[in-house]
DNA sequence: AATCCGGGGAG
DNA sequence: CTCCCAGGATT
């Protein structure tokens, strides 16, 4: 795939409209509100980028919140304990993030004296930093001249240049084309132009007379920029079958346990289960008990459809190992993904 | 280059 | 229902 002499974005005409539209948000400062010299704190930006990634601005905010508020300095938030971290992160999903967020600010203190290294390069050597949220933070935080290229800016450029084939196949050509665009002021110009993806140009829709590059846009000359960017075949989501066991004590207190660190939902917590396979097995329970069958929990992962057949039963404490015992008013505190507060819903819990 | 990894909101 | 979101790590 090859752009032919890739005109440049208009970023003048970028950064007007920003300076005139920027989203108020709670790790931004907006340009007007922001003296000549004065950048963003980088641990702000890079807390809120990782919790960024794949996730929506609106699902952020008040994790974002929670989150500076319990740790208001990376220094904060290296000395708490991973289990804290994963408990507040419970419910925002890909948690790898969490566990790298940690990790990251961890050697941010120990390698970097606390202070997040000030280009995209060094950057992208820490955990969970990759391609993307280094260069946005060397731009918004560093003033670094670099392209910043997320999901919006791939539909925006796919449109702006017609690319005619899926974006992963363009990736190099498109951030050479927006590395050629990038003004001075590139934190300013890469917000900016997320915010134009995210409000102007639409997945499903492109207000085209609002927009600032409209006139340089090949997508709109050709007549429905929303055909753009050429979607790769959608891969089928197979199903996966178990069942989930939710014991409680006498004193009402529900059995939890840790998974795995790594691998799907790392290092959570969960009630213990079967293991998922594509036709649902007999069950077998942990141990002998009355069990009842609470219904069934559906969840869908990203690459797998799961369903659960929900048991739950009154057991004696002192035959189970392994995990703790936790008072159904201590739930809302644990480290439980989405699906597990579902299969504790299903048992009449939470 | 493909695959794995969550969850939710919009339409 | 489908789509996709301020992607990164792993293989």
């Amino acid at each position: 795939m090859q752009l032919s002499h890739p005109a440049p974005v208009d970023a003048s005409a970028v950064l007007a409209w920003y300076d005139r539209h920027a989203r108020d948000l709670p790790w931004r400062i907006a340009p007007a509100d922001r003296v000549a010299g004065q950048f963003p704190d980088p641990y702000r930006v890079w807390l809120s980028e990782v919790m960024l990634q794949q996730t929506t601005v609106a699902t952020v905010k008040s994790y974002f919140t929670r989150f500076t508020s319990l740790w208001p300095t990376v220094f904060d938030l290296a000395a708490a304990p991973l289990d804290s971290v994963l408990k507040e992160w419970a419910g925002l999903g890909y948690y790898a993030r969490a566990r790298n967020l940690h990790a990251c600010a961890r050697a941010v203190v120990n390698d970097h004296a606390g202070k997040f290294p000030a280009t995209s390069a060094a950057l992208q050597t820490l955990p969970g930093i990759g391609s993307y949220t280094s260069a946005a933070i060397a731009a918004i935080c560093f003033d670094e001249p670099i392209a910043v290229l997320d999901g919006n800016l791939d539909r925006v450029l796919a449109r702006y240049y017609a690319v005619a084939v899926p974006v992963r196949e363009a990736k190099d050509e498109l951030r050479a084309a927006l590395q050629a665009s990038v003004p001075a002021r590139a934190g300013d110009f890469a917000q900016a132009m997320m915010d134009l993806g995210a409000t102007i140009c639409a997945p499903r829709a492109a207000a085209c007379l609002l927009c600032p590059i409209q006139p340089g846009c090949i997508a709109t000359r050709q007549g429905d920029p929303t055909r753009y960017p050429i979607k790769p075949a959608k891969a089928d989501r197979p199903v996966r079958k178990g069942h989930a066991f939710v014991m409680v004590d006498h004193a009402g207190d529900v059995y939890l346990q840790s998974r795995p660190a790594k691998g799907l939902l790392g290092g959570m917590t969960e009630v213990p289960g079967s293991d998922w396979s594509a036709e649902l097995a007999d069950v077998s329970y942990p141990l002998a008990a009355d069990w009842s069958h609470r219904g069934q929990v559906v969840h869908v992962f990203t690459h797998f459809r799961l369903e659960l057949e929900i048991w739950s039963a009154q057991v004696p404490p002192e035959t189970l190992a392994g995990g703790w015992w936790s008072e159904p008013a201590a739930l809302r505190g644990e480290a439980l993904p989405t699906l597990f507060r579902k299969v504790l819903a299903a048992a009449g819990l939470e």
